[in-house]
RNA sequence: GGAGGAGUGCCCGAGUGGUUAAAGGGGACGGACUGUAAAUCCGUUGGCUAUGCCUACGUUGGUUCAAAUCCAACCUCCUCCA
């Protein structure tokens, strides 16, 4: 097997176009990662999943830990086995939930006691219990155990909590079993802070990991923030690696990030918005609740290939979200991760052609810029 | 034919003298969602020449300073008995 590797193929300003190899294949950068939390992308079969072309998807470390657990998810051979996804998988540490679950969990030097939210028991997250997790889960991307600092946070504190996360990622760095093709990645912490993200970032090179994760970001500070923060952080990071910048975002928020030299995302965004009812196109988002859509024997989107796109007019999409009926959010989360995968294989194919500047200007100029009716 | 019960805003439904343009649902309309405690959450929902006024709780009339709330008649519906 061979080891875990990026290949920068070539770059385009500061955008790159990559490939990642794992024990369970290749992906092609820049990748957006769907959301499978606890196990399952939301609504969407992995075969779904599959055809929109992702290459791969991300898991959770705490809501598989609490259920069904990790060691019986290892019995039954591994997370891709157990849901059916042989492609790679990527799984967070739980860090973010150290974050989200505020009010349900303990910090301290050793880690993070969780009272779980699904039936208040006790549970201890350290660096080492995360990593051994997700060694368990058989993820191919081990994410170090991290804090996501909480946004806002004064720089003494993202300062503290940053200087927390390294102390982890070098925990979590010496758990780590190496693996053929299996890798793990350090996060960068230091809110939005240009000397602590530098900071960060010489202290996980020190360490030297697979690949490097910008965390922290897309926690509300906004866009703005959130790219000036990039722009003093991806520069500073090795090019030999691949770049993930988490929890990101919305369809605009990953060209500026792609334009910033970021390699891969993940976002619950399609999916969690597909399930409330919205549809992300090139011409920006469509609340399918609304009542414009309810006569519209036109597809969402002609240019689409999805089944929600090929198969079926608005005004029917309209008629489930409205009715409640789940092929609705099924249908809507299918388009949307359709729609994030179309997005990156545009911008890859932009990058190789060296005109990602232009496809950049280009979505700019269209992205939630008018109507989606432009009868 | 007799006895009893009920009629509230788009719908269901609370409300038995003033703080009621009227709780709460639903529906409708709109918005939000960024390493998923989310098929979730949040607004708005009589009208107007709007810090006030008008209309409104089956209909009409009455009692009262004041009525969705009390009284009378009428209309409609439901249940039971003939």
């Amino acid at each position: 097997m061979t080891d875990f590797s990026y290949d920068l193929i070539t770059t385009d300003g500061a955008a790159r176009r990559g490939r990642v190899k794992t024990a369970h294949g290749s992906i092609e950068t820049p990748a957006f990662m769907p959301v499978g939390t606890a196990a399952t992308v939301k609504a969407m079969f992995p075969w779904s999943v599959e055809e929109t072309g992702a290459g791969i998807i991300l898991g959770n470390t705490y809501h598989l830990m609490l259920r069904p657990g990790a060691e019986r998810i290892d019995r039954l051979g591994g997370l891709h086995r157990f849901m059916n996804w042989d492609r790679p998988i990527l799984t967070d540490s739980g860090g973010y939930q150290v974050m989200s679950l505020a009010k349900l969990r303990k910090i301290d030097e050793n880690g993070v006691t969780f009272r779980s939210h699904v039936d208040g028991s006790a549970h201890e997250l350290t660096p080492e219990r995360s990593i051994d997790i997700q060694r368990l889960l058989d993820a191919d991307i081990t994410m170090s155990f991290d804090e996501c600092t909480p946004y806002p946070a004064t720089e003494k504190e993202a300062a503290t909590s940053m200087r927390l996360s390294m102390r982890w990622a070098k925990r979590s760095r010496d758990a780590f079993v190496e693996r053929p093709g299996y890798g793990i990645f350090g996060i960068v912490q230091g809110g939005i802070h240009a000397d602590l993200r530098a900071e960060s970032v010489a202290a996980l090179t020190d360490i030297g990991f697979h690949g490097y994760a910008v965390g922290g970001l897309a926690v509300g500070e906004g866009q703005d923030l959130m790219f000036s923060t990039l722009d003093v952080t991806t520069p500073l990071m090795q090019t030999d690696r691949p770049r993930y910048l988490m929890g990101v975002g919305k369809p605009d928020d990953l060209v500026g990030a792609v334009a910033r030299g970021i390699d891969m995302f993940d976002c619950v965004l399609p999916t969690r918005s597909g399930r409330n009812g919205q549809a992300f196109t090139w011409r920006g988002t469509v609340n399918l609740r609304n009542a414009r859509h309810a006569d519209d024997p036109r597809p969402l989107d002609e240019n689409c290939a999805c089944p929600a796109c090929r198969k079926f007019s608005r005004a029917y999409l309209h008629h489930l979200v409205k009715a409640g009926e789940m092929l609705g959010p099924m249908l809507a989360s299918w388009h949307n991760i359709q729609f994030y995968q179309d997005l990156m294989a545009a911008m890859r194919a932009a990058i190789e052609q060296g005109r990602f500047r232009a496809f950049a200007d280009d979505f700019a100029a269209t992205y939630g810029r008018g109507d989606i009716d432009p009868v």
